[in-house]
Order: C-alpha cells, then structure tokens, then sequence
DNA sequence: GGATGTGAAGTATTTCACAGCC
DNA sequence: GGCTGTGAAATACTTCACATCC
C-alpha cells in the first residue's frame, strides 16, 4: 500500500521518511563544496555544516548504498551526482503554480525560487480579472483548462496559494487531473489521495510554536 | 540545560518538541470550530480535520493538563484558551523584519501574515537604498540601528529575509541583542546559541524531497 | 591514522487498549 | 453508550561503538 518504490529505486527497502527528507540539504551543502572546489567531504564535516550528528549522516546514506572511502571520506561529486539521482533530481519536472494572487505572483517572479530540475510551465487563477495577465512570461488561465494542460505540459507538481476556503477543492481537482505531489501554502492540513506527496508552507506555525519557549510577557 | 521552563509552564515535565509544534494546528482548528458556532468537540473530530490520530491528539493535551469531559469531549472555548495561554498567544509579541529586498517586503505587505499577539513593529535593512523607505507603514532603519530599537520595542521574535551569504551573520547580530526566536528564509541552517529558538522555511527542500516518491521521468 | 558502514543499544514518539467517568 | 486519560506495548529514529578497509 505504500507507494515508496518507483522506476528510480524500484525493490529498495522501506527509506524512513525523515531520511528523504534530509537527503535534500545533503544535495545542498554538496553543491556549495563543488562550487569551491572540495573533492572530498567527510560525515564530520558534513555534520558540522548541517548541525546534525556524523553517525546520522553516514546511516541516512547507508539506506542508499556504500558511497565513502574508509580513511578518506565522500567524494563530492560523486556523492552529489548519486544523491540527485535518488531524488529525482536529474530529470525535469513540470509545476503549475495555481492562485496567483499577491503570494502566487511572488512565486512565479521570484528569481530561482525553482532549483535545477524544475520548470514552471503554467499559472492558474479562478478570478476572470486575473485570467489571461502575463505573470513572470506566463499567461494565466482559468481553471477549466486545468486539466488540457495539466496532461498536455505533463505537469506532477503544483504549487498551490489559493485563499484557505478553495485550497481543498483546488487540490481535489489537481488530483484528478493526475497531479502526484502539492506543495500547498494555504493555512490547512488538505486531505490528499494514497499515493499523492504534500508538504504545507505555514510560517504561522512556525511562529506560534516558538513563542512556547519565550519568557512570560512579550513586553518585558 | 534545556531551556524549556518559562514563567507560564514552569516546572512542567519535559514536553516533547513535536507536540509542542502540533499545538498551534489545534489552536487553529479550534478557532475555526469556535467561528462555526461549535461548543464541543471530540479528539475523534480533530484528528480528522488534521489527519492525526485521536489517540495522538488525547496523549498530546495530557502533556499539560485534562481538559476534556468523558463522554463528551472538549469544550471548545475552553480548550482554546487554556492551548493559546499555553502557546504565549494570549501575549502581545514584537517582532521585527529583517531584510527588506523582494521577500521582507512581501512578508510586511501581506495582509494577515502575523496572527493574532504578533505585531510587525521594526523593519531593517542593510542596503542605503532601502533604508529610509516606508514599507507597509514602516520606516526600513540601517542595521547600526538594530541594538537600539530591538531594546526599546522589546523584540523578541526576528523575520529574517536576507541573502544566503549574509543570514549567518545577520542572526550572530540579532541574537547579541537578544532576539531569542528567529523565522529564517534563507536556504540554510544558521548555527544559534542554547536557548535561541529558530524555524526554516525553506520550500525547496519541501519541493526536492517530494520527487523521491514521483515516478520515473517528470516528462511522461 | 583516519574514516566508513552497520548491527546493537538507547531514545523518542506513536499507538493500543482499557479503566474510569459522564 | 460514548469519550477521555494514560500506563504499557509497539514502532520509529538516533546514537554508539567497533570491525573493516584505505
């Protein structure tokens, strides 16, 4: 029932999803290295950057396979290559952005918000008065094209900031239209399908749960 | 060590961090149920609306007390009091943004961003352009101004939004002036002392760990 | 000497399951 | 009958520690 094998790392045994997800920042502090040039990296290293521990490095990557040299440490690119491999991130995905209200329109614009690999290829809005405005060198449709488009521009991911009230419906509509992961900036857990991937963007949260372990009165 | 006793929940036993970070959702969902008119509710009915367990969401509250009636379930009003003065949002918080390029100012426009208790009341930037200019109500200060303003607002929380290569910096200088809580919008991990508080947002990584669980090639 | 890879040990977190109460 | 509160059990995750190899 769970949908953790694909063409990429098809029979590989159950990766906890805490690991996939720091796989990513792995990718990251990786890139930074090659762009100054280091060869090799160890866990220690690695886990000082990143302020986790070298143990918790070396086992996230033993899920994957054996890419170290005793003695020596990781080489960066290789590491780096295998690590985007893993994650997909040597092929190309296609994203609609879907909202483009005040929020929508800063994540179409904002320069290099889409890392290497992704490619916003369309903007969706429900309001006529939106539809059809050029956003960042995409003409914004309206939603009943969502689905000609979504299968044509063979879009996996959207990125949804659409007002709270629309997002569930908005992502109900994705899901059949076969979109398989959202990225949803709508303050809301939405309810998604067996198989389809979400992460929510909620700085609010993140606000409310700090202010647990501040001292007493904001004001003092 | 830990630095998990304030004047509102002293002495209390440990509280792990991940309830702590669900607390806000239930705050949330609280207050919708509250605007709906909703006097009771069951840990059955939240952990619908958030995809939890009941049973997660019983062990959670009892970290801090037995709010609920058998039988019955929670009283909504109640409940959401006793979790915001848990949370410190029944506090007025000052918080303050740093950096004012594209992103700070998309934060300060956006209409509603900060909740309920946090209040936007001191914006810096480091670039002489910027400085000076009125930002959703805001004078943008210099940097040098920082210690000074950050002791007579009495701000605690910090939103930074500044370059990749200058966020480690930026925070060293805000936790100086005893900022003890930090939203962070760069695409790393800032290192902070015991004590200081800090949240990532980082949709990138959210985006790269997604395509782990997607199919093959993003073009078919 | 120095660093990886990994079973085993140790923690943390979630879920179960049921007594107790309304 | 229905639902909470909670020890106990189960699961998930992290860290240890050391054999192994360069």
């Amino acid at each position: 029932m769970t949908s953790g094998s694909s063409p990429r790392h098809q029979g590989r045994a159950d990766v906890p999803e805490v690991v996939v997800a720091r796989l990513p920042q792995y990718v990251r502090i990786l890139s930074r290295l090659r762009e100054n040039n280091a060869e090799v990296v160890s866990s220690h290293q690695l886990g000082e950057r990143l302020q986790v521990t070298p143990a918790q490095i070396r086992k996230d990557l033993s899920y994957f396979g054996r890419f170290g040299k005793q003695g020596r440490g990781y080489d960066v690119v290789h590491l780096l290559d295998r690590l985007k491999e893993i994650l997909g991130l040597n092929d190309q995905w296609n994203v609609a952005v879907v909202g483009v209200g005040r929020l929508g329109k800063a994540i179409l614009s904002y320069p290099g918000f889409t890392p290497d690999g992704f490619r916003l290829v369309a903007a969706f809005d429900g309001d006529p008065a939106v539809v059809g405005q050029d956003v960042a060198g995409l003409i914004v449709q309206p939603m009943d094209k969502l689905d000609e488009i979504v299968q044509r521009e063979a879009i996996s991911i959207a990125i949804v900031a659409v007002p709270v009230d629309r997002t569930q419906h908005v992502i109900d509509r994705l899901m059949q239209c076969g979109v398989q992961a959202i990225l949803n900036y709508a303050p809301i857990a939405p309810q998604v399908l067996p198989g389809v991937r979400i992460r929510n963007i909620d700085p609010v949260l993140s606000l409310q749960s700090m202010t647990y372990y501040l001292g007493g009165e904001g004001e003092i």
